[in-house]
RNA sequence: GGGUCGUUAGCUCAGUCGGUAGAGCACCGGCCUUUUAAGCCGGGAGUCGCAGGUUCGAUUCCUGCACGACCCA
């Protein structure tokens, strides 16, 4: 039937329910029970039982098998779905009528006695149904469900109705963000709020959003990180802090980046990126057993183990021995030796910094192989304008990233408190602006400003949540644990 | 930005070496009191993504565009 007959037929319902004194939108239904609920109290029970008791249950109907005077149907909430059977025995033959007359994708509420069929199957009698949410649309197909991936991300509602996974990563999300907070929390972090609407960005190499405010008469952009203020938390004497928010950077969109994605950053007085890698083996830790109930997984059908302490591994060893490159060397010279072993090198690399082609080197010769958790420690110092120099190394800072599955989802150092070396820092960021590199960071004179009243020695961390979330979710691309992908 | 592939009924998919299209589910009618992708009988349902071109004729071939997926930058 055309989608137009379709939609009229179930208007021509609704108006003949509510010429019966039907109202098709009531306001609410004492549930009692969810169908997980039903499930937990009677799911145990053998074939042919009856239980003697009555459930309130309230859903979606995603199924009706009818068969003369009896009928069969399922009912879908948050928690699952249950089977519902209907009978001329137990409702009469009018208000049975009534009840095979639903639409699939009726929100409904029933009351009834759970028991078990024949072959088992926990199922609720219905002694009374209510109809509490007329549906105007027809569902997916009931065995295939709704694959076009275009239709799902567009019609995202649709999605959740018809595939339990979309679902689930929504909940998985929520689960992760909850265990972050947590694990936090009792480690005597302050959750805290800073601005994302700000007058100079900075804390990560991006290109920002740009936005305007019409009473101040002035551009503010989207933040590109927190870093930059939950720093000045930190010389505001708060020790430890976090943030879980969205951040914003003016990029594509591929299965790893999304313009708008959300950041967890945590920094913590007195320490170091040693201790930022205990924050990030107990928060991943966490997130796990909250997920799963185990550190051990399984990422698009590999076992992904992700039991602490992880691999630690320099970036330098990493790289040498992914491109088998000497990266000691200077610039030009590695250039050279990477393009006579025919290694893919974007040219506007060809002139530095040496870090970038470092960094390049580590995403096209090392990260693939980085699947169970890894933290690739010590980066160039030119490419890290915020981290603290390695101790015993000038041209390297005290970094790490952390590679899980093969991609990167945390960055982390020991931060860089001197308030001189940090002005050094951003000439060398404006430096590289003016050679055209447009994600270098500018100058912030209020951020320097307050480092020079002195900022504690800190270890700070930051993870794009939503790559951890895929791997909880085991799902292949970002939009998938997005509720709402970005659609062109 | 480049390459490859895709877009057919509400959904999932066939198909047409160029002669305006099919199935299953869903929907409508009938039968059916333990089904669970229920079953059986019957029925209706399509601008074949959009716009051009070639052709007697295009859903099919060609070009462009839109949207999407994957890969590359």
């Amino acid at each position: 039937m055309a989608e137009a007959d379709l939609l009229a037929a179930r208007r021509e319902k609704l108006l003949r329910l509510r010429d019966q004194g039907v109202n098709p939108y009531p306001y609410s239904y004492a549930r009692t029970h969810t169908v997980a609920e039903v499930r937990a109290a009677f799911g145990s029970l053998g074939p042919h039982q009856r239980t003697g008791t009555r459930v309130r249950l309230a859903g979606r109907l995603v199924a009706l098998r009818r068969m003369g005077r009896a009928a069969f149907g399922n009912v879908l909430d948050r928690s699952g779905r249950i089977q519902i059977y209907a009978s001329t025995d137990v409702l009469g033959s009018e208000l049975y009528e009534r009840f095979v007359d639903l639409d699939l994708g009726d929100i409904v509420g029933v009351a009834g006695e759970p028991f078990t069929t024949k072959t088992g199957e926990l199922t609720v009698d219905v002694g009374e149904f209510t109809l509490l949410a007329k549906s105007l649309r027809p569902l997916p197909e009931k065995w295939h469900g709704l694959k076009d991936v275009e239709t799902r991300y567009r019609q995202r509602a649709l999605d959740f109705i018809a595939n339990d996974a979309a679902r689930r990563a929504v909940e998985v999300r929520a689960l992760v963000l909850r265990s972050c907070r947590s694990y936090l929390d009792a480690q005597g972090f302050l959750e805290v709020e800073t601005p994302i609407l700000q007058p100079i960005y900075g804390g990560a190499s991006a290109r920002p959003f740009v936005t305007h405010h019409n009473v101040l008469g002035r551009d503010l952009y989207l933040r590109v990180a927190p870093e930059l203020y939950l720093k000045r938390l930190l010389v505001g004497g708060l020790e430890k802090v976090y943030e879980i928010g969205r951040n914003f950077r003016n990029e594509g969109i591929s299965s790893m980046h999304n313009p708008e994605f959300t950041a967890l950053e945590a920094y913590e007085a007195f320490g170091d990126y040693e201790r930022a890698m205990e924050l990030a083996e107990g928060i991943v830790e966490a997130c796990a057993l909250a997920v799963a109930g185990t550190t051990r997984l399984t990422y698009q059908e590999r076992e992904l183990d992700v039991t602490p302490p992880w691999r630690r591994a320099s970036l330098l060893d990493l790289v040498a021995e992914g491109s088998g490159c000497d990266v000691e060397k200077p610039l030009p010279e590695l250039v050279a030796e990477i393009e006579h072993r025919g290694l893919p090198l974007p040219p506007p690399l060809r002139n530095g910094p040496k870090g970038k082609v470092i960094e390049h080197l580590l995403e096209t010769c090392v990260q693939d192989s980085l699947w169970n958790p890894t933290f690739v420690l010590d980066f160039p110092l030119d490419i890290s304008p915020l981290a603290k120099r390695k101790r015993g190394r000038d041209d390297l800072v005290e970094r790490f990233e952390l590679y899980v599955t093969g991609r990167e989802v945390a960055n982390a150092f020991s931060e860089l408190n001197d308030p001189d070396d940090q002005r050094e820092r951003f000439a060398m960021q404006e430096a590289l602006r003016a050679g055209g590199d447009s994600e270098a960071q500018p100058l912030d004179e209020d951020f320097l400003r307050d480092l020079e009243l002195g900022m504690p020695p800190a270890a700070g961390i930051g993870f794009g949540l939503d790559r951890l979330i895929m791997v909880f979710a085991d799902m292949p691309s970002i939009r998938e644990v997005l509720a709402f992908p970005p659609l062109r």
